[in-house]
DNA sequence: AAATCCAACGGGTTTACCTCA
DNA sequence: CATGAGGTAAACCCGTTGGAT
């Protein structure tokens, strides 16, 4: 006789096809038995193929494996509730996995931020230095001052700055030998000079640090946008 | 003896079907 | 006849119970 027969012999009618069991007398005899290995590995090979089982085949199922057709049931009901578990168990695991890779990409990028506004804290340094040497720094050892004037007293051709159409700075020497130096970057007017730490500064940092900035951001389209569609991970930014 | 597993239960919700005013 | 309200049964989900391991 099987597990599940017994089980059937000592409560009588179970509530199958309509028939409503009688629950005081299953609550106090109660005396449950497990299913046998053969029984559960039926089960669980239907459960491979479909979560929920039509009327039918429920009977269907009960009979070849001579349980009632409300066991089958609640054994489906159980076993979706412990498959639901273990799916949010290991969806919870990428998603750990995917915050931790989020962290220590972002643990990087911080750094390299830090790198970069030391460097540009030292160029603006640079940009402070009174104008004569900078000038002198920026010509070159023969101390040519930059100027908008073209001709000297002396008849030789001074120094000349202008811009071309992509905002480059050509810096001449006055013997046609042109130093370039690109400032579109940097914008055109003097006062950027000034500005240059607080453009840079004004993206905060608690916008990726403070979780209640956090909503709808998506972690995954993020580290595929990082790894795929921006080769390098400063273009994420432009 | 405590922890864990699991069949089964209880209660609440949803859905489909039926009856009736 | 069409329709909306109300009742009922079945199935499901979620949390819990209690026996077995």
């Amino acid at each position: 006789m099987e597990e599940g027969d017994l089980f059937n012999c000592c409560f009588g009618e179970i509530n199958s096809g309509g028939v409503t069991m009688n629950k005081k007398k299953m609550k106090k005899s109660y005396n449950q038995k497990r299913f046998s290995e053969e029984q559960i590995k039926s089960l669980e090979l239907i459960f491979e193929s479909e979560t929920r089982l039509e009327p039918r085949k429920k009977v269907q199922v009960a009979r070849e494996l001579g349980l009632q057709p409300r066991q089958v049931a609640i054994w489906f009901q159980n076993k979706r509730a412990r498959w639901k578990t273990k799916q949010l168990e290991k969806e919870f695991n990428i998603l750990r996995a995917s915050y931790n890779n989020l962290a220590s990409q972002f643990d990087i990028m911080k750094k390299e931020k830090q790198a970069l506004v030391s460097e540009l804290q030292r160029l603006n340094g640079e940009m402070q230095k009174p104008k004569e040497k900078r000038d002198h720094e920026c010509c070159g050892e023969q101390g040519v001052a930059l100027s908008s004037s073209t001709e000297s007293h002396n008849g030789k051709c001074e120094p000349e700055v202008r811009l071309d159409s992509e905002g480059i700075v050509l810096c001449n020497d006055g013997d046609n030998n042109n130093n370039i130096i690109k400032t579109e970057y940097f914008g055109f007017e003097e006062e950027t000079d000034h500005e240059f730490m607080s453009i840079v500064e004004k993206p905060d940092d608690s916008c990726l640090t403070s979780s209640d900035n956090w909503g709808g951001f998506n972690s995954d389209s993020l580290l595929d946008q990082s790894s795929s569609s921006y080769p390098n991970w400063w273009e994420f930014w432009s």
